[in-house]
DNA sequence: AATAAAATATGATAAAAATCATATTAAGGA
DNA sequence: TCCTTAATATGATTTTTATCATATTTTATT
């Protein structure tokens, strides 16, 4: 069956849920769960050079992902990015709420300043069911989760 | 059947595609297809209302689109924006060219700058095809398509 | 012809996102 | 204890995107 372009279309708005920040992040954290374990910490030039982001630019995106116990370090030698059990069961929304603020997510599909449950915008409706949706996943699965589908196998790793 | 997560994972790339003046633009242009003809002709104030963009951001980025014929115009009393027969048969990608310029579209998916046919990322020729599946539709689709399905009732119209 | 209504052209400003640079702090190993 | 390694904190810079403002040109109407 065909697509339909109105699909596509009626999806725009939806195309700038996500920074390109929380993007990379999410990728990070990924490659974190994959790669990284206590004992076998990666430092964030290891990071950045495989997710190809620039190396001071993913530092600093994992420092508040650190802060808020999504993502775990050590410094000195040895020293380095990882995740623990807890931060594995971190809900892959908390990522993006930490990166964008959770203004974003919540914020009118239309970008309209005045819309809201009250005084909905006209399509409001319409578009905060599929919303739901993603919303709702990103809620629903945690970063174990995710590994979780990727070592099953559909299996390559966007990086 | 539950969408996997991955799905939404793996179309992070995407969701830069389009920048938020290419979507305003394709609003813009919509909206004139379905409510101005060269006989009511619509000012930029009464275009920049309904789909909610600011009026000097809407009337500058209805500028090149009349410059390259994707959109007709007319000043002084009376005039306003509408299109033409030739405008309707313009493909959709043609908005976001110009508008977004030809190589936002084409650029690597993964922001990749070393990136090429040549030599292509990991991701390149994974990603590759369902990118070519949403280019092809915006290439092969036209105006006056989009102002059909609207038409034959999926029918509302996002705005 | 004069007037007024519209687009057009141009550029200034503001805001957000992305990127870079550097000094500081903590931890391990000699 | 000292040195080195690595994260952390902070902030500066750059780039891109979005927005605002204003003067100019064209055209219909009187």
């Amino acid at each position: 069956m065909k697509t339909s372009f109105l699909y596509l279309f009626y999806s725009l708005p939806y195309l700038n849920m996500l920074s390109n920040s929380s993007k990379y992040a999410i990728k990070a954290v990924l490659f974190l769960a994959l790669n990284a374990s206590e004992k076998k910490k990666v430092m964030v030039k290891n990071i950045s050079k495989p997710i190809n982001v620039p190396q001071a630019y993913i530092a600093k995106l994992l420092q508040p992902l650190v802060k808020e116990k999504i993502v775990s370090s050590a410094r000195g030698p040895k020293g380095g990015f990882y995740l623990d059990e807890t931060n594995l069961e971190q809900p892959i929304i908390s990522i993006v709420n930490i990166i964008d603020g959770e203004k974003r997510l919540n914020s009118c599909l239309m970008s309209l300043k005045k819309c809201n449950e009250e005084k909905p915008c006209p399509l409001h409706n319409e578009l905060s069911a599929s919303r739901a949706q993603i919303l709702n996943n990103l809620r629903s699965r945690t970063i174990k989760d995710l590994v979780k589908e990727v070592k099953l196998g559909n299996a390559f790793l966007p990086l």
